[in-house]
DNA sequence: CCGTAAATGCAACAGTGTTGCGTTTGCGGA
DNA sequence: TCCGCAAACGCAACACTGTTGCATTTACGG
């Protein structure tokens, strides 16, 4: 499994690998500690740290993960599958709270690129205010 | 000017602003020191880091700046006016080098929206190489 | 079973962004 | 023109995120 991708494969490294694939949301790096230090099962031990961003750091450089930033400026990351089921279609980004939504348009077809550019994966991105923060900002 | 906004005009603010207007691309904190900074003509006392940073809150709440977050994790600032130009139109960013292109491709129209949920902006960003990574990729 | 290279953990550091507080300054009013 | 107040500014210090260096442990091949 992570042998396939060539690297050692340790404990810490399987932790963090499940946590991310088990994560609906791609996670910071403060939820992922959090998340593997209040497991308590089999080792209560809290990852360092470190390890953990270089543990996340293997993972995206041997493609099992991804890294992106949110709005709040932190990175997060994802299983590299989970990502897969985003890649494709349409998101729709609260600008109030922050939420995403997927929506279920299919995206648009790319456009043509200048001479020598190489199209890699589309992102189709809507703004505005969604439901709940639409109702909550007419009424007060 | 800046008054009609609602807020105090003081000479650092109309500095700020002047370095947001001048800039073709958003700028980051430390760039915006560093040229504030930089000027020597008037006044070559740099802005204090925390001033910038509230006149740059100040700023974007009163509608005349934008914050948003590059790839590395920072955010970086751009006059209203400026974004809006790069509003409704399409984005390349290159994987590679980081550096984004205006494309001229007309955005596709917006897909439908849930029940209650406003549509604000719509960004089509597509990823992929530009053409001078593309070749130096090759190559070697 | 042993050796090596990678992985881990600890400590310390750098950059970015934020908070508290005292002082200065823009701006309205006397 | 002068005064007072609130906002803005500057300084210091802090919190958080992410990184680097080095010693120790561990996975994996011989």
């Amino acid at each position: 499994m992570i042998r396939a991708a060539g690297v050692k494969v340790t404990r810490q490294r399987v932790r963090v690998l499940d946590a991310l694939l088990a994560a609906r949301q791609p996670l910071c790096h403060g939820e992922l500690d959090a998340q593997l230090g209040g497991d308590g099962d089999d080792n209560g031990a809290a990852i360092d740290r470190v390890t953990l961003y270089r543990i996340l750091d293997s993972l995206v450089g041997c493609g099992l993960a991804l890294k992106a930033v949110d709005p709040r400026g932190v990175f997060r990351f994802s299983a590299a599958g989970a990502q897969r089921q985003h890649a494709g279609h349409v998101h729709f980004r609260c600008t109030d709270c922050g939420g995403v939504f997927c929506l279920a348009a299919e995206p648009p077809p790319p456009p043509k690129l200048p001479r020598g550019f190489q199209l890699g994966e589309v992102e189709f991105d809507v703004r505005g205010t969604c439901a709940q923060c639409t109702r909550a900002g007419v009424a007060p």
